[in-house]
DNA sequence: TCCAACATGTAAGGAGTTACATGATTTC
DNA sequence: GAAATCATGTAACTCCTTACATGTTGGA
């Protein structure tokens, strides 16, 4: 059991969801946890193999007709158990993330205040953007709600606001910053 | 140039405020940088040799009586331009975190209740904590304001607001999820 | 006397991305 | 006919952490 690498419990647990190829897995990853988790191919395709090898998903060629044949991986009993294990034993303490916006921030004072104030306004787009993709997430949840959905729903829903949370902070914080740092490069006057 | 290492921007803003050993770097960024940035000696020394041999930074060692030899590198013009260039570079866009956390509660359904309800009060208590740590910072830069730090201190406050801002929206989405779950977990009645 | 802190470094290995190779099928 | 998408995979490479090795100095 590696340290650090969580890459396998991500795939078992979109795999308990039902049997999916390396390609959908990809695929899925982008439209479900794509907001806080990403998975490479040149991570998926050897960790399910080693999945596979450990007994905790079984693999079949699926040759449907006028269809590209494509390898379906399946959870078994034991992929499921030892997703719950995870899922269920306390999250390791954050790593700290390296954030190279606020390390730009902090040397700020090294060049012109303009330069930081461009790197803010970037940095509130694209909280912006991010905000813009988590509405129309919103909203696609609201729509397609299957039966199968409705016990997850909840979940998604809460990882969803958390990001929402998140990028709102981000923006008002955008907004206080820029006003401080916009207000300081004008002179004073009458003081 | 590295694609992705920014490690030597790190060491060079660093080595931009006076002359460090690579022992004094992990130690002050530690104490400054730390809430959005880490570095192991594992990547500063070898690091720092580097930016010697691409003359960005010159190293001499001081032996002073009374204490150990150490290592002191000090930017140079070079290195002074070469970190200008980098903060007014255009941030690359964020790349996803995998965040651990928000994986678990995304998973939710696959285990009781009891265990996403948990997850969410040891993520509280950990961004309370990191509040703590956020206050002591701000108090400690409330003391000792040397005129050396004055220019650079609203860009300090800055990055540190930043995580206060982040720590209190994930503390209040923590309440409101706790909330939301611990009723969904009771048995509606009267309706 | 012993421990914490000071101080520098390397080796090994895991994690992870990127680029490449290959080819079928579908859509414009 | 071309481009996008489906589909699987590997090789090379970078990044980064961890563990280890080594020794000094200062304080309890």
């Amino acid at each position: 059991m590696p340290a650090v690498n969580k890459t396998r419990y991500a795939l078992l647990g979109i795999l308990n969801t039902g049997a999916h190829s390396g390609y959908d897995i990809k695929k899925g990853i982008e439209r479900s946890i794509g907001h806080f988790w990403h998975e490479s191919y040149g991570q998926i395709y050897p960790i399910l193999r080693t999945l596979v090898a450990e007994g905790l998903a079984t693999a079949h060629t699926e040759a449907l007709p006028g269809r590209l044949a494509r390898i379906m991986y399946t959870i078994t009993d034991q992929g499921h158990t030892e997703l719950r294990r995870w899922l269920t034993e306390r999250i390791e303490t954050l790593p700290i993330e390296r954030n190279e916006f606020l390390l730009k921030l902090f040397f700020g004072a090294e060049v012109p205040l303009t330069v930081t104030l461009e790197h803010l306004r970037q940095h509130r787009r694209q909280a912006e953007s991010v905000l813009e993709t988590f509405a129309e997430i919103e909203a696609m949840l609201a729509i397609q709600v299957t039966p199968a959905m409705a016990s997850n729903l909840p979940f998604w829903l809460a990882t969803l606001r958390y990001g929402q949370a998140q990028a709102e902070a981000v923006i008002r914080w955008c907004d206080d910053t820029l006003k401080q740092f916009g207000m300081s490069s004008l002179p004073l006057s009458g003081v």
